[in-house]
DNA sequence: GCATAAGCGAGTACAGCGTACGCACTTTGT
DNA sequence: ACAAAGTGCGTACGCTGTACTCGCTTATGC
């Protein structure tokens, strides 16, 4: 009996996700795996920016036809879904430092992770940006470690909880603004130096200096002359934040 | 002579956000405006998401063609950047506390003001994630206003200018959690019982206690159990590790 | 008053998208 | 040998952004 069209995708996509997935009884054997989709897709997106991952452009660089591909995954969301779990593996399956080392180090290095993953696949940010995140293993892995490395700053579980996802709001925050002059250059094909240029152009027609008397001033006093490596300046507010909840106790 | 194809939609779109836009000497008047246009855009995008934002509905709403809407816009992209600025007036122009107020209570104000405003457009964090905010008069008004407020902190203007941007990176990174049950609602149609429902499927069928031992204990120990407000707990947590700069001074 | 130039609204069209449907084919169990 | 089930994928539909082009409206110069 056929079931009906619309419906539990979410199950589909948890056996896409875990690899719950029992070769079929009869039938010709498939040419591609879920995991070859998923690699080219992510190849694709690495390269050319999400914008250009389409089904048509995937099933290209694999040489089979667009509509193959929903023979191993039921729409484009599952894929993104399951490109965006399987980019986790790389922070889940890196050599994270020692359990005894200090927190703020295993902390530090969890938000380095995130963000150098943020960097190798910008896209990310993209996708399901108004989403929860898909429940797969490699997400799961990393959010564990993360809890595995907050709980030893010996705080009450909801604390603990909720410092982790104030350190991975924060890097998912802060990565994304210094992503965005690669992500222009590399989808809208504009140089870096075009771009100053036309920025130029707003210092001079448009800014009117009484009307942002601090955005001026911060000019001025050459806030913006010295290289401030924003990331970790903020990092390390945001453990101070943590440790200092630690004084009172 | 006709100018080349393309080319500067930049000064353009400053022209647009800046509202220098000179009535031609000639020629009908216009029926519309690009406030029009931008204000049916704007609720069209809160109303049914941003993905539902297409030059047609758009058009529809305000009664003409798809095609009018481009006499007054260049492109999609450039209409997105001014709704994108608009709504930031909110906040430049919602009542700020007085500069006599401690910068603390100022700064929480600011970030409570910036979730806002993303709570109640949060199509906001779709669009242009990958690209550098557009250089719009509200948008640097509020930035300008970050500024003024964290300036009183009493820091060197470079470091004033890394807590700006932690905060407003925080702010960013964490109301975009909590957006997304909202989100997922209004888009997919899928209630939050519906999805719990599926959730606990997981749970049951895949979620292995013993490879997530962090996961399973945080759930044990009654993490969940008590409702937190993540958003003011990392709020004051950030606040708190720019107030440990100045304990060495 | 009238010709003219310029801006306006919008119909048509095109390339690209996600994907529902259906068909020919391959493999396996009986 | 035959049936059942799964595979690859061509076709088609509705949607998108927008280039092009047309006739129409309006204000200016004479």
């Amino acid at each position: 009996m056929p079931e009906s069209t619309g419906g539990s995708d979410f199950r589909i996509s948890l056996k896409l996700l875990w690899g719950t997935k029992e070769r079929a009884p009869r039938g010709p054997k498939p040419t591609l795996t879920v995991a070859q989709i998923v690699e080219a897709a992510i190849a694709l997106a690495d390269a050319e920016g999400i914008d250009n991952v389409s089904m048509r452009r995937v099933s290209e660089r694999l040489g089979v036809g667009a509509m193959s591909l929903y023979r191993y995954v039921p729409s484009k969301a599952e894929l993104l879904d399951v490109m965006l779990d399987t980019i986790h593996a790389e922070h889940a399956n890196a050599p994270a430092p020692a359990d005894s080392e200090p927190w703020r180090v295993r902390l530090a290095w969890h938000a380095r992770q995130s963000r150098a993953l943020i960097q190798r696949h910008p896209w990310m940010l993209q996708v399901r940006h108004g989403q929860r995140p898909p429940l797969g293993p490699n997400i799961m892995a990393v959010f564990n470690a993360y809890l595995g490395t907050a709980k030893d700053i010996g705080l009450e579980p909801h604390e603990t909880l909720a410092v982790t996802e104030l350190v991975g709001n924060y890097v998912q925050g802060a990565t994304r603004a210094s992503v965005e002059a690669v992500q222009v250059e590399l989808e809208s094909g504009t140089s870096d130096e075009e771009w100053w240029g036309e920025r130029n152009e707003f210092w001079e027609e448009y800014f009117d200096v009484e009307r942002f008397p601090h955005i001026t001033l911060m000019w001025e006093q050459g806030g913006y002359d010295e290289p401030v490596d924003q990331f970790e300046f903020g990092l390390q507010r945001v453990l101070d934040g943590i440790e200092a909840m630690l004084a009172g106790r």
